[in-house]
DNA sequence: TGATCTTTTGTACGATAGTACAAATATGGT
DNA sequence: ACCATATTTGTACTATCGTACAAAAGATCA
């Protein structure tokens, strides 16, 4: 007997569904959905179109895979970095350590796929830029109680701070997350060099100490009614 | 004869041209390039296929002329307000207002073109989310030249930072922009309808003081020698 | 008005898309 | 060895893609 199990047969063989489903969120994550056919992804795969057909029916039904395959373990290691970074005392040390625990996750892998972190975080943002509706759907089911949980998280360490300003934050937080996994280069070439957008660690250290410093801005509103003299000048110009 | 003018015939009839420029620009940043075709573009614009190749060769080119049609006055008003802000002495008020000279042209009109600023600031997000070619070639051209003079100016405010750093934080800059333009909605789903993503006018507040704050922050290298212990023990159990 | 040029229309062509499906092959238990 | 099942292959169908191009329609000016 000992465990012949018809699907997912342990090891040994290359297996050509996990193959298709890496081909996929590769070719995916760096051309767009549309930009990509069945027939590149087969062949990248090293795969016959029809299989794609076969394990996943459809272009749609390859996407949704994908999905579930990463967001279960991204979400879990989130919720664990998340518990641990709560037991911090030092109030802004518990800031940076909740920021670093959403961030580093979509960094590193969330599983044991290789390098999958950060190609299903760039995925992430390519679908949402496309308006992907399969992506749409998966994205507002699985990812808001995650956003939510961390929200409230650093709510907490920022009691003064409203809620709404660290929607917006967090927001920012993510865009600039998806920006830096989908465009690297650019960072790179402005730098002149002198760093490497790639380097997920340095990325990871930058885009937290900016964060942080982000939310612990004071509010928008009722605040400061000094200093907006100049601003307002400024704005005026703006909008002739 | 009284101004016959062969081209743009000042007003009175519907300008298939423009039409479907318009059209373009509107359903290539909801949906991305290759999700939208030709067809697509002309129904919406009340056009024929045929006059889209007849204005504009192929698709490529009229995502081309699109470009073309809206890098020059969106960077001169940025030129403009640069200008301006500059000439603030004081060095945060200046700051800010350098950060929204950067952010206010990418969500109200560079130009003459209706609503026109936000849509296609839009526009390039998808456009380098999905890594299009054509969209790349004109960005790295056009919009260099600004991005430096913007760090540059934002380096003269803040001169105890690295100059990398400006380059990182511009760069979450957009990304954030980018984002908040391509998902507004998301925003209002998290903060429980009391924020609405898609006023330009709120975003924009909100994008500047989170952006001001981000680039004040210390810089990650060499500094801070004490801190670091939390942050580190967070760190090590993220890495297993 | 008639001649000339610009713009729009209608249609068609070859390429490629997603997907279906039967045949071929590999696999694992008996 | 045999069978049943799982997987892979090869191929074909229909739809739609970008684009080309000739004909129709509209505009301009002598």
């Amino acid at each position: 007997m000992v465990r012949k199990s018809p699907k997912v047969a342990g090891a040994r063989k290359p297996n050509m569904r996990e193959a298709i489903l890496a081909a996929a969120e590769e070719l995916f994550s760096t051309n767009g959905f549309n930009a990509v056919s069945v027939r590149d992804i087969a062949q990248a795969a090293g795969a016959n179109p029809g299989s794609v057909t076969y394990h996943f029916e459809t272009k749609d039904g390859l996407l949704l895979e994908i999905y579930k395959r990463h967001c279960g373990p991204m979400n879990l290691r989130r919720s664990e970095l998340l518990s641990a970074a709560k037991r911090v005392r030092d109030l802004q040390d518990r800031l940076e350590a909740i920021v670093r625990a959403y961030v580093l996750p979509a960094f590193t892998s969330g599983s044991d796929l290789a390098g999958g972190g950060a190609r299903f975080t760039r995925l992430r943002a390519v679908m949402s830029a496309e308006g992907n509706e399969v992506a749409r759907k998966i994205i507002a089911q699985t990812f808001d109680d995650t956003s939510h949980a961390f929200i409230d998280a650093i709510h907490e360490s920022l009691p003064h701070i409203p809620r709404n300003e660290i929607v917006w934050r967090s927001h920012f937080l993510l865009g600039a997350l998806y920006y830096t996994l989908v465009t690297p280069e650019r960072v790179s070439r402005l730098s002149r060099g002198s760093a490497d957008g790639a380097d997920p660690g340095l990325a990871i250290e930058e885009l937290v100490r900016a964060t942080v410093a982000s939310f612990q801005a004071p509010p928008s509103d009722s605040t400061a009614p000094a200093r907006r003299k100049a601003a307002a000048t400024i704005k005026n110009q703006d909008e002739r």
